[in-house]
DNA sequence: CGATAATTCCGTCAATTTAACGGAAACAAT
DNA sequence: ATTGTTTCCGTTAAATTGACGGAATTATCG
């Protein structure tokens, strides 16, 4: 479906949108011309829906982020989701498989809130272990 | 802080962030010098944090994701998140504390390809330990 | 295999856009 | 009124773009 030209295309404008058509081709080893093409076919094959602008939002931004990876039995885990779902801090949950069955995306302005939020977690009947990263820095974002 | 020529620049480039500087400024009704400086002291503000691409979903829906937990040695992690930055497979990096220092978020269209993924991370000199789940479903979006 | 179609690529030209100035208004703060 | 700051504008040479037609490469199929 998309090459690796494609890809690299387009890294290098979810990185910087705004870079002229010129720069890219420069840094594809590409005429400009078919890097115009390139985007456009992206454009038509419904890949990229648009070019936007990533604000340092003063809200999200100064949300405390932690990703909570949670083990729960079974049996349990239809009613542990249905109560996650409800909980305001819990932003995204993902069904997983590997040695943890579900990840919980946590955000909150205080750490007092993150902290509430794990021992609700932890006191969700079946829920037997977590494992919680706190997010210092986003290294790369899409 | 943000007057209503920002907002509305704001809004046009989060619409298009490719627009034409020249074409902004005849939607402002300013010169495109002044569009240019407003946009270059939005960023200088931290009020815009860069431009980037608007995938489809119905792309983004067909890929297999995975969060990998990495356990890093300190004095290769600026090494190794360099070189991860690099890989076109994962698509998002998050430094964190706790068991693990670094969360990676993999995408790719083939179990294969998050395979060879996987593999590229542990090759990755300073690397120790990885935990990864495979993402099944999403039960919660923000 | 060879012919044909489809895709990807490139160079080119005229028109537009950009970066980088210096300076004019507008606005505050004394 | 004066000084400083911010926002704005016009101007230039240089860079970039859109829109072609056609070459090179890849698929498709009889």
């Amino acid at each position: 479906m998309l090459d690796a030209t494609d890809e690299k295309l387009l890294r290098l404008l979810t990185a910087n949108s705004r870079e002229a058509t010129s720069s890219l081709a420069r840094k594809l080893g590409l005429s400009r011309s078919t890097v115009q093409e390139r985007i456009n076919r992206l454009i038509d094959r419904k890949v990229i829906a648009g070019f936007t602008v990533k604000t340092h939002e003063e809200y999200e931004g100064k949300l405390i982020t932690a990703h909570v990876l949670v083990s729960i039995d079974q049996k349990y885990a239809q009613q542990a989701i249905g109560l996650m779902k409800t909980h305001s801090h819990i932003k995204t949950m993902y069904v997983v498989s590997g040695a943890y069955d579900l990840i919980a995306i946590v955000k909150a302005p205080k750490m007092e809130e993150i902290d509430q939020t794990l021992d609700f977690i932890l006191g969700i009947n079946g829920v037997n272990k977590t494992n919680t990263s706190l997010v210092l820095s986003a290294k790369k974002e899409s």
